[in-house]
RNA sequence: GGAGAGGUGGCUGAGCGGUUGAAAGCGCUGGUCUCGAAAACCAGUGUGCCUUCGGGUACCCAGGGUUCGAAUCCCUGCCUCUCCGCCA
């Protein structure tokens, strides 16, 4: 959620912002229906006062024995207008509200303006392309081959879009899974185990509501949805509450499964482990105070490109242009990394900075050491897309006779084998 | 899933139609005292919104309703606890 009094303040400067974002919501109905709230807000308070000052009144008669009947006659009719203008009230809070809600964040000053990802500028990469001189087959090739990876199961299970890994390709999850939470404990973030089926407001919190609803998988009848990300659930765990200034910064770590519908991507990555609709992941948060919120976005994503490094697999640092950022983000880096078999690199981790956008649509907040109120600033980041990471593994270690390395760093998690086939 | 009890400030806990934003205790902050600390004593200690910056207004799980007036009465929902059932 944007600050109102930025809006009301400085519309031109969220305007930019919003442009930036090729949003076109309509920030002057916006200002309009803040400044009739206010009005309505002013007239009905200073009838509220009235009727109170009149109920003291009352109750003094009646307590004095004197009849109050004349008093209660009057300030029926207020009781009435008082009734009216709340009901005009709650009408406008609720469209600026729903108004509001549909505001995306605005961009940081630094992030390259443009309308995709076309526009997403390069950073820095690490790692070399792996050399091969035979042709790697992709992992949904070498996957099947290898009987790790088994891909008609899944679709006689849940038809298309999911995966089922077997053998060493479960154990290769695992040992990834296993590795990654491993790194980040060690490095001060707090494991947490959460719900994967979240309520609405939950989803409001984090920004994927209402704008995403198509995206998510909902539980009708009892009104949870599937979480598309361990995000969800980790920044949300504060909701509501004032936490103290000494709770910050908080890591978090969670692996859960993700879910999500891809309902705009029909067509896309239709094969393979690329894009489908459940996957697991391992997911970064960090709860921080505003002013650390810059080199804490650097930090995490130094955090989950430390995961690559470990794995030995290749990828480029990009910074996502303003068109591209997600609806709540300020500021995203995405980590691409190299598939050898696919021949392209793949979005493996998103890391972004939200500001102070979803602690205010969370309404959580910290009490600093001198007593004041301030919303936290939220950041997340894969750490990482475990089916983005299968194939890269796959295809980058993939060996002439049909085999696969195994990397050294997961070695200890797989039981000491050194490579599947 | 069945039966019952209950949701009040950071916590414990009173209040059950009229100066109650809310007693009391604990905690916390500041002060006195002390070489220092503890104890004791004194003072302070929720959040949002509106504001002509004097104040005003709202909030006692959430949302409706009754009333001149609701933390208090009624309805709906959510959550917690106890017992039973089911269950990894």
């Amino acid at each position: 959620m944007l600050d109102m009094r930025l809006i009301r303040e400085n519309p031109e400067l969220v305007k930019q912002g919003l442009a930036n974002k090729y949003d076109t919501s309509d920030l002057d109905k916006i200002v309009t229906l803040d400044e009739k709230r206010r009005e309505i807000i002013r007239q009905v308070e200073k009838l509220k006062g009235q009727r109170n000052k009149a109920s003291a009144e009352i109750a003094q008669k009646k307590k004095a024995g004197e009849s109050a009947d004349e008093a209660i006659a009057a300030m029926r009719q207020v009781g009435q207008d008082i009734a009216a203008l709340d009901d005009d009230l709650r009408e406008i809070d609720q469209e600026l509200q729903t108004a509001m809600s549909w505001l995306p964040n605005l961009p940081h000053d630094d992030v390259p303006v443009g309308k995709d990802e076309s526009a997403n500028r390069f950073v820095r990469e690490w790692g070399e392309k792996p050399q091969k001189d035979f042709k790697v087959l992709p992992h949904w090739e070498i996957g099947e081959s290898l009987g790790i990876l088994d891909l008609e199961a899944a679709a006689r299970l849940s038809g298309s879009g999911f995966y089922f890994l077997k053998g060493l390709g479960a154990r290769l999850e695992r040992a990834l899974y296993n590795y990654m939470l491993d790194m980040h404990v060690a490095d001060g973030f707090l494991e947490c185990s959460v719900p994967v089926m979240v309520t609405t407001e939950t989803l409001f919190g984090t920004g994927q509501l209402p704008k995403l609803a198509e995206d998510m998988y909902k539980t009708e009848r009892d009104d949870l949805y599937l979480i598309p990300t361990a995000e969800v659930s980790l920044t949300n765990v504060y909701r509501g509450e004032i936490i103290d200034h000494t709770m910050l910064p908080m890591y978090m770590v969670a692996y859960t499964p993700c879910f999500r519908r891809e309902a705009g991507a029909a067509g896309k990555d239709t094969r393979g482990m690329i894009r489908v609709h459940q996957f697991t992941k391992v997911e970064l948060v960090k709860i921080v105070r505003p002013e650390k919120s810059l080199e804490e976005l650097e930090s995490l994503l130094t955090q989950a490109e430390k995961v690559l490094q470990g794995l030995k697999l290749p990828y480029r640092v990009m910074v996502l242009a303003t068109g591209d950022l997600s609806f709540a983000s300020a500021k995203t880096y995405d980590l691409e990394l190299y598939a050898a078999g696919v021949d392209r690199y793949l979005e493996i981790s998103s890391v972004s900075t939200f500001d102070d956008f979803q602690a205010r649509r969370m309404n959580c907040r910290f009490r600093d050491a001198d007593g004041k109120i301030h919303f936290p600033y939220t950041l997340n980041g894969s750490g990482l897309a475990l089916a983005r990471l299968i194939p890269a593994i796959l295809e980058n270690y993939q060996n002439a006779d049909g085999s696969v390395t195994i990397p050294d760093v997961l070695r200890p998690y797989m039981g000491g084998a050194d490579k599947i086939g």
